[in-house]
RNA sequence: GGAGAGAUGGCUGAGUGGUCGAAAGCACCGCACUCGAAAUGCGGCAUACGGGUAACCGUAUCGGGGGUUCGAAUCCCCCUUUCUCCGCCA
């Protein structure tokens, strides 16, 4: 949630950040936002002053008392009736703006930052950077380390501008990964249909051996990199869904348990982030780096077609996500290392990549910076996305009322929240099995071997 | 699931209707003493919102919500949660 600060502080700039992430109507409901803080303040300040007061004859009707002044204690005690209905008219009156105005602010999104490319669909996202593979003329940025490519700014393509016959494809046809689970025994989508429905995988032999592989991975990976490894429930209650913003924004989306109003996360973000809902921090204790392995659960309501073929798009999945908590100077650093993390995941699995920063239309509800990382299908020729990275600025932190104390001068203020998948497993599995098929079996990375603990699926 | 006891500031912990936003101790910060440190002494030390250039002032907050009362940390009701006992159980 946007604070009323940024909007007073720089209306302008909010107002076209708003319009560049295609948020209709942005000035008129702004306006009225500011609108109904002018009610808000007028309330508090006519309640705060009757409130007051009240507090000064309570006072007086005591200290009266003390001295036996019956006859003035209830002289004094007959003012206080008018006073009281005043003060609870005023009192329902500041309390329904707020509640109105919180109401609105909750609808409105993140402000995307400069860096954030115009554009009101995937189309406009930028690749910045590939790896893996050589991408022709196009992008000269290959192979170098992430903070030089992401300077590069000049060899950024927009997707709509870029060149399909420059994709990593093989020589040779390859099948694709629900045709290998099949042939290899290591998934059986029919038999997560009969038990749970579909958008539900069972993983079976080396297919399970393979998830558990990933997941141990990557959370090695996290632990090599500094971050804190957190095992947190997989259901939360709805004021965690507000702190991170999946409520009242995704409410469709999550899995809902009525009887005791719980969701089941769509994402490790939610529990690990809530961890720090009404906190205040240390300074010194920032940036917190966590990394946690979850299994995710999302309703997908409205997906159809090639997106939800296989592994491509489920109900239920594992993912390994990085939540960090930073101060507003040092989050973008944050956030560098946390794509230069992701990246060297998808080296070490020898996955063709792409790294697009997406444009303000296709960006989430609630992140002002946001990367996609996507890897390249061989079987399915196309890309698919298995790490979304984003820097939420204090947006996510101002609704987890998230704060840290400054060391140099004491001051409380609101934190800035970073989080990305590091990585999500199954798109992850298919360009594997997909990429990775030989005649003799499916090759697995050398990183992953000592995990999974053999070279090929066999 | 049943019965009982709790939930107070960063921590410990006093407070059972009237200057209580809250004693005291610890922690922390500043100053004094000291060559320096320890010890000691003095002072400071919550958050949000509103007003004010500011000093500062006002309002709210003692797990959360509602109620009684002129006045609630204190009394009543509901919820959450912790502990103890019983039941059930991986």
């Amino acid at each position: 949630m946007l604070t009323l600060k940024q909007i007073y502080d720089d209306k302008a700039a909010i107002v076209a950040g708003l319009e560049k992430k295609h948020f209709a109507d942005a000035e008129a409901i702004i306006d009225r936002v500011l609108e109904i803080d002018a009610q808000r303040k007028a309330a508090q300040q006519k309640k705060d002053n009757a409130a007051a007061e009240m507090n000064q004859l309570s006072k007086s009707i005591g200290m009266l008392m003390k001295n036996g002044q019956k006859e003035e204690a209830e002289a004094a005690k007959a003012k206080t009736a008018a006073l009281k209905e005043n003060i609870k008219a005023l009192e329902d009156e500041q309390a329904a703006a707020e509640e109105a105005q919180t109401k609105i602010l909750l609808t409105i999104p993140n402000v995307p930052y400069a860096l954030v490319p115009e554009g009101g669909s995937a189309e406009d996202n930028l690749a910045v950077k590939v790896g893996g593979f050589k991408l022709g003329e196009k992008l000269q940025v290959l192979d170098q380390p992430s903070e030089k490519a992401f300077a590069a700014e000049g060899a950024a393509i927009a997707l709509k501008d870029w060149p399909e016959e420059e994709n990593p494809e093989s020589e040779e046809a390859k099948l694709p990964h629900w045709d290998l689970a099949k042939q290899y025994n290591l998934i059986d989508f029919d038999l997560g249909v009969k038990i749970s429905g579909a958008g539900f995988p069972v993983y079976v032999g080396q297919g399970a051996r393979l998830q558990r592989a990933l997941i141990n991975f990557f959370l090695a990976e996290g632990n090599k990199a500094g971050y804190t490894e957190i095992m947190p429930p997989t259901v939360v209650n709805a004021a965690s869904g507000y702190g991170t913003g999946q409520l009242p924004d995704k409410e469709g989306q999550m899995y809902h348990c009525e009887v005791d109003d719980l969701y089941l996360i769509p994402t490790a973000e939610v529990p690990v982030t809530n961890l720090y809902r009404d906190v205040i921090i240390d300074e010194k204790d920032l940036p917190i780096k966590n990394t946690a392995y979850t299994q995710c659960f999302r309703r997908e309501a409205g997906s159809y077609g090639k997106d939800v073929r296989g592994l491509n798009r489920l109900h239920e999945f594992s993912k390994i996500e990085i939540v960090r908590i930073d101060t507003p100077e040092h989050s973008d650093a944050s956030h560098k290392e946390m794509l230069a993390h992701v990246e060297g995941l998808l080296q070490k699995l020898e996955l063709p990549y792409r790294i697009l920063r997406l444009s303000g239309g296709d960006m989430s509800f609630t992140a002002a910076l946001c990367y996609d990382f996507e890897v390249y299908s061989e079987a399915q020729h196309r890309w698919l996305e298995v790490s979304s990275t984003s820097n939420f600025d204090t947006y996510q932190a101002n609704r987890l009322k998230c704060r840290y104390r400054r060391t140099e001068d004491k001051k409380v203020q609101l934190a800035h929240t970073l989080n990305g998948s590091a990585l999500a497993l199954p798109r992850i599995v298919a360009a594997l099995l997909e990429n990775n098929q030989t005649p003799e079996g499916i090759r697995i990375p050398k990183a992953l071997q000592p995990f999974f603990g053999d070279d090929m699926i066999r």
